[in-house]
DNA sequence: AACACAAGTTGCGCTGCGTGCAAATTTGCA
DNA sequence: TGCAAATTTGCACGCAGCGCAACTTGTGTT
C-alpha cells in the first residue's frame, strides 16, 4: 500500500503541486484578493475547469500549505507512546514545527494573509480540521485503556486548547519576529510554544510575571509537567 | 449616547433583523445551499443590493445570530470584578449561555449547520472573532494592574483556550441533546461548560475518569477554581 | 414650511466563482 | 493492440459581490 507510486497518482499529485505552488507565487506577485482562478490555471499550465477538480476555491488551494504542515504534526502526535501524558505528546507534537524546512511555508502564509480576513477563513478551517483530527487520535489512544469510558468533553476541550494555544504560539511569535525564520526566530517560536503548553498544563495559574520579575522573554516557566 | 434611537438608526435595525429574520426562516424552510441573496431580499422586502449594504453574504447574515450571542457573553465577561480570578470570570460569562432565550437561537443555528460545511466557516469566524476580543477585553483588566508587563502568549492562550472551552461543551452537549432546549438539557449545558472550564483551570490533570468510576455525566469533577 | 444636505436605497452592469455536462484525452490492464 | 476507467477540458449557466449613478428618505436650518 505505501509503494504505489502509479503514473495517475503522480501526475494528481504534480498537478496539485502546481497549482499551490502556482498560487503562492500569485500571491506574492499580486497580494490578495488581486489574482483570479484563471491566471492560476494558467500559470499551472492548466485549464480553469481543473482546477476546480482539485480545489473548490483559491482559499482552499493556499490552505493546502497550512493542512500539509498541521498533518505532519499530527502524525507526530500520532506516533508518541501511549503511556506519555498527553499534553506532553500534543507539545512534542507542536515542537516539531520550529524546524525551519516546516514552518517557513506557514510563516510566509502568515505574512500575506494576517492582514486580510478574506483568507483567514480557510486557515480557520484548516485549524479546526486538525482538531477534529487530534480529539479522533486521542480518542483512539485513550481507547487503549480498558475500564476508563471516554470522556468526549475532555477530548474536545482538550484538543481544541491544545490548537489554541499552538495558534497563539504562532500568533504572537509571528506579531514579534515578523517573517523572520533565523535560528535565534526559531528559538523564540520553540520556546513560545512550551510556554503556551506550560501555561496549560498548570491551568493558566500564573497570571503575566508570577512573582519576581525576569521577563518572560528570556527564562520563561519550564514546563515541568504532571507525569 | 444610550438615547439616541434617531429614525435612521431605528430603521436601520429594523432592516438589519428583517434580513436576519427572512435567513432563517428561508434556512428552515429550503435548507442550507437551496436558496439565493435574491429570496431573502424578496422576503425582508428589500432589494439584492441592499441586502449586500448589510451583510457580505448569506453566511454572514446567518452568522450575525452567533455574532450577537457571542457578543452579550463577552459583554457579561468584561463588567466583571477586575480582581477575580479570569478563569471565573470566564466562567460566569460562558454560563449566560445557558440561558433559553439567549441560547435557543444559536441551538437552532447548530441543528441547521452542523452537517454543513459551508455554513461553519462563518460561524469559525464568529468564534475567532470572539477570540480577540477577549483579549483585548482581557489586556484592558491586566492593563490595571500596575507593575506587571502584559503577557501577549498568556492572553492569546488564555483567551483561545477559554472559548475552545465552550465551543467543546457546545459541540459535547449538542451531540448529546440535539437541538433540546429543556430545563433538563440546558442543566446539562450548564454543567459540560464547568466541566469544561474545570478542566482549563486544572490543566488537563484528571484524564477520563480519574480514579474510581462514577460516570463523569452525572457528578463531575466540581469547578473548585485556584483563588 | 420650504429648503438643502446627508444618509440610505435601488437598479444596472460587469467580472469572476463554482458546477453540471458531455466530448476529448490519457492511463491502466488484459 | 484495444478496451475500460480515470482525468482533463471547453462550454454554458446561475449566482455572488461590488462600483456607480440616480433616486428616496431622514435631519437640521433659516
Amino acid at each position: 500500500m505505501p509503494d504505489l507510486p502509479s503514473r495517475r497518482e503522480l501526475n494528481k499529485a504534480a498537478t496539485r503541486q502546481a497549482i499551490t505552488d502556482a498560487s503562492l507565487t500569485l500571491l506574492r506577485g499580486k497580494g490578495p484578493g488581486n489574482f483570479t482562478v484563471e491566471d492560476i490555471a494558467e500559470a499551472a499550465g492548466i485549464s480553469r475547469r481543473t482546477f476546480f477538480n482539485y480545489f473548490s476555491s483559491i482559499e482552499a488551494a493556499l490552505a493546502s500549505v497550512t493542512h500539509g504542515f498541521l498533518d505532519s504534526a499530527l502524525q507526530q502526535f500520532r506516533q508518541r507512546p501511549a503511556d506519555e501524558p498527553i499534553l506532553e505528546s500534543a507539545r512534542a507534537a507542536l515542537m516539531q514545527l520550529a524546524d525551519p524546512m516546516t514552518v517557513s511555508p506557514l510563516a510566509e502564509l502568515f505574512t500575506l494573509t494576517q492582514q486580510n480576513a478574506l483568507l483567514s477563513r480557510s486557515e480557520l478551517e484548516a485549524w479546526d480540521h486538525c482538531t477534529e483530527q487530534i480529539i479522533s487520535a486521542a480518542r483512539e489512544r485513550f481507547a487503549g485503556t480498558p475500564g476508563a469510558a471516554i470522556d468526549e468533553l475532555y477530548l474536545h476541550a482538550l484538543a481544541g486548547s491544545v490548537i489554541s494555544c499552538g495558534k497563539a504560539a504562532m500568533d504572537v511569535w509571528f506579531a514579534r519576529c515578523g517573517a523572520d525564520l533565523s535560528p535565534a526566530s526559531l528559538a523564540i517560536l520553540r520556546q513560545l510554544l512550551i510556554d503556551a503548553m506550560g501555561h496549560l498544563g498548570s491551568g493558566f495559574g500564573n497570571p503575566p510575571v508570577p512573582a519576581t520579575a525576569s521577563s518572560a522573554t528570556d527564562a520563561p516557566t519550564l514546563l515541568k509537567e504532571r507525569l
